[in-house]
DNA sequence: TGGTGTAGTATCTAAAAAGATACTGTTAGG
DNA sequence: CCTAACAGTATCTTTTTAGATACTACACCA
């Protein structure tokens, strides 16, 4: 009742979209559909397997994206968005956005300091 | 051109969004405007002060928010929401929203899990 | 027979974020 | 003179996150 933050719903969210790698999956995943273990890997220079396999788990824990075994060899798995996890798909855009003004933002700042100074 | 994820301004945005205390303090000053160290920090309990300091620190130099120190004893220093700021409303609103389904999504997904079982 | 591609594990290490605790200077009030 | 309120700093430790590196099984191909 009195000024609390509470019941801040905005780490639930942000839990699952935060990291390193996270959005970069998510974004890529969004915009070219299904795609298996080795494609996110080399869309991806700099991440090591192991990244790669964790944060696909734990997309894949909070029904984010699906992950599909095909059992065979050598084996086949592929990774998609949920129904679900594109309802995360306006708050990827409008972050993606907000960052791309952001950027011309700080341009600005840094322009009009040195002009004061 | 083919296949890779570049040029991802998510982070951005992301960067300026995350941590523990962060949202919390935005979705604060969003919806009760000017507010003072002590009452920022009451309204959190369990942040350091250390902690307070060194989040709003971050927000500043991003020019998220804005600082003035009343040169009296004791001191008296307010923080608001700049209008630079105030642009993340859209985002955190919507991840709030998104979070406040998410729970109830996880709750469902129980639910079934149980079911099957 | 040896090398390649696939989708991973398993260990270890480094770096970043968060937390605990103690300390500062100033002044008003009792 | 002692204490509380304010807005911080300064160190130190713990926890979390990320990265480096090496390893697995299996089949196909030359």
């Amino acid at each position: 009742m009195e000024g609390e933050v509470s019941q801040c719903r905005v780490e639930e969210a942000l839990g699952i979209v935060v990291g390193k790698w996270k959005p970069v999956i998510i974004l890529y995943l969004l915009h070219e559909g299904t795609k298996r273990f080795s494609e996110l890997k080399r869309s991806m220079p700099g991440i090591t397997q192991k990244m790669l396999t964790k944060q696909l788990r734990e997309l894949e824990e909070e029904d984010i994206i699906q992950r599909v075994v095909y059992p065979q060899v050598p084996p086949k798995v592929e990774y998609s968005m949920t129904d679900y996890g594109r309802t995360l798909s306006p708050i990827l855009e409008a972050m993606h956005e907000w960052g791309t003004h952001h950027v011309l933002h700080k341009q600005n700042m840094g322009i009009v300091e040195k002009q004061v100074k």
